[in-house]
DNA sequence: ACACCTTGGTTCGAATTTGAACAATTGGGT
DNA sequence: ACCCAATTGTTCAAATTCGAACCAAGGTGT
């Protein structure tokens, strides 16, 4: 660390920008899903990511690493979502420590209720405000650093 | 919101790439500086936007604006970093409710101490993972994403 | 001067997040 | 079969976050 290179301007408007704009999506989206369904925004994942899930559940570990989050942070959600009756537990029979999560009818429901304005800000805050061509250099450019990063973590 | 515009495949992959890249970087980030310099990255954050101020300092809710950050939050963090005095609260003269936040000699210290392992950092998981091109667009789009945002909240 | 609306910052309580410690299993390698 | 390291999910305490309520002080219009 004896000589560091520092960020050329462009660098750094693209670490600033990056950095502004990730706490102001999330800052909007957190308080649209908590005003219009009364999610917050790591609920809505949780539903989503089981809703796409084949059976409609997944193990806690393998949904933590989706949603990037930390094992116990995660118990801590489920739970929540399964007092409101949205998400339920199951064991899994090939692995008496393992845990499903798994949604059910009525987080269907609600998921279902709450998609269109959630797509819709996603829409208003990124996805509408840029080019075709600048989505798909976008969509590439965090593909890889997603990818680094998952492959640095392990 | 009678018929939502879903997200294409591309579309898509630009806005779960975004949502995940944002909260890889963070975790690692976070980790990084606390480790090496025992600094949450809000802290971090703090420090630098002050060390950037003509004086080295700013109005609290001047700071609170570029961290992204609500009021409170900030109130909370800047006394902690002026317990470990590496901050002070000086008054507004113009103004007897108004509170400047100021870097001390020590913060500066911590600062200079913990900025090459953080910008070493920043480049590995993102700047020096992209090529020129995408650095620029990135840049760009992400820079009207945030300027948008910011109008918008007004 | 006087109401009145806005601003600036802090305080408060509630919700969330994290990492470390833990208990119970699992799965090799020998 | 058996020992041991790695894995699973939860619990716990501590730190952080937010929004709403609040108090004090500016600024405006009359």
């Amino acid at each position: 660390m004896d000589e560091p290179r520092w960020l050329d301007e462009r660098e750094m408007a693209a670490w600033r920008g990056f950095v502004v704009a990730s706490n102001l999506i999330e800052r909007r989206l957190e308080q649209q899903l908590k005003e219009s369904a009364g999610l917050s925004h790591t609920q809505y994942e949780i539903l989503v990511q089981l809703s796409a899930a084949p059976d409609g559940s997944l193990r806690m570990t393998d949904l933590a690493d989706r949603l990037v989050t930390s094992k116990s942070g995660l118990t801590y959600q489920v739970t929540q979502l399964e007092k409101s009756g949205l998400v339920g537990r199951r064991s899994c029979p090939s692995d008496v420590r393992g845990v499903f999560a798994e949604i059910t009818e009525q987080g269907w429901r609600v998921l279902r209720e709450a998609a269109p304005g959630h797509v819709a800000t996603v829409r208003e805050v990124l996805i509408d405000v840029l080019t075709p061509e600048q989505l798909t250099v976008l969509a590439e450019s965090l593909g890889t650093v997603g990818e680094r990063l998952r492959a640095a973590e392990k």
